[in-house]
DNA sequence: ACCCAGGGTCATA
DNA sequence: TATGACCATGGG
């Protein structure tokens, strides 16, 4: 499919994102209030339900143990512990460190934030445990790039839209998203959000369509 | 007793 | 490139 007559276009775009905005409010995100906040609850949140993810950062704020010096000095299994409530917390106890390792190793936030968008994501997706949807949130949420973020609420709402197939590659999907918009981190981080808002109360794998705001333009209500 | 959630890595073909 | 196994808790 090429860009000719592209299924997503600037227009369907922005007219979704106001009905759910009108549906919705806007969400302000992320949840979090610093940088490093953003950054820890984007990996806890991988393949997880967030009231999971609030409780492994609350344990973590509770034994102070919830800055890049901190996780270093704390052993794994205490790590894995305290965020045992956001599930694979063994892996996800190692990807903190991995990721606070970085950090250090690259001079801190201050240093990242120098970095242009497309050398900050490659460098961040070179992090292991950090995916392309990990990256697209950090670079959104922490750093305010214009990163459209691809999820599975993403994939699932606009393919019941008719607008994507649903199953293309990642990178694939975002860059038909970010051709068909300009590069705007406050409208990319306002639309994410309301997908996810939208998805969690309309959209999950088992619909449920009464009221749903979107009804009109699916492709799939009963 | 299922099914699913704001993914990613690794092995295999 | 594209599947499948694995990681694991908590809510519906």
């Amino acid at each position: 499919m090429n860009n000719n007559n592209p299924m997503l276009n600037k227009s369907d775009l922005m007219m979704f994102f106001q009905t759910l905005l009108d549906a919705y409010g806007a969400q302000e995100w992320w949840p979090g209030e610093t940088t490093f906040e953003v950054i820890i609850g984007a990996i806890l949140t991988q393949n997880t339900a967030w009231p999971n993810v609030e409780k492994a950062i609350k344990n973590l704020k509770r034994a102070d143990i919830f800055s890049e010096a901190a996780l270093l000095v704390a052993s794994h299994d205490e790590v894995a512990q305290l965020i045992r409530p956001s599930g694979y917390f063994n892996i996800k106890a190692t990807r903190l460190k991995t990721f606070c390792t970085f950090l250090q190793q690259q001079g801190g936030e201050q240093a990242l934030r120098q970095l242009e968008t497309t050398a900050l994501r490659k460098l961040l997706l070179s992090v292991k445990g950090i995916g392309p949807e990990t990256a697209d949130d950090i670079l959104l949420y922490a750093f305010q790039r214009p990163v459209f973020v691809i999820d599975a609420y993403t994939r699932r709402i606009f393919s019941r839209l008719g607008k994507v197939a649903g199953g293309e590659p990642y990178e694939e999907l975002r860059a038909e998203f970010e051709l068909a918009l300009e590069p705007d981190s406050a409208l990319f981080n306002e639309y994410h959000a309301l997908i996810v808002c939208h998805a969690k109360r309309f959209c999950k794998s088992k619909p449920t369509c009464i009221d749903c705001p979107l009804k009109s333009l699916c492709t799939i209500p009963e």
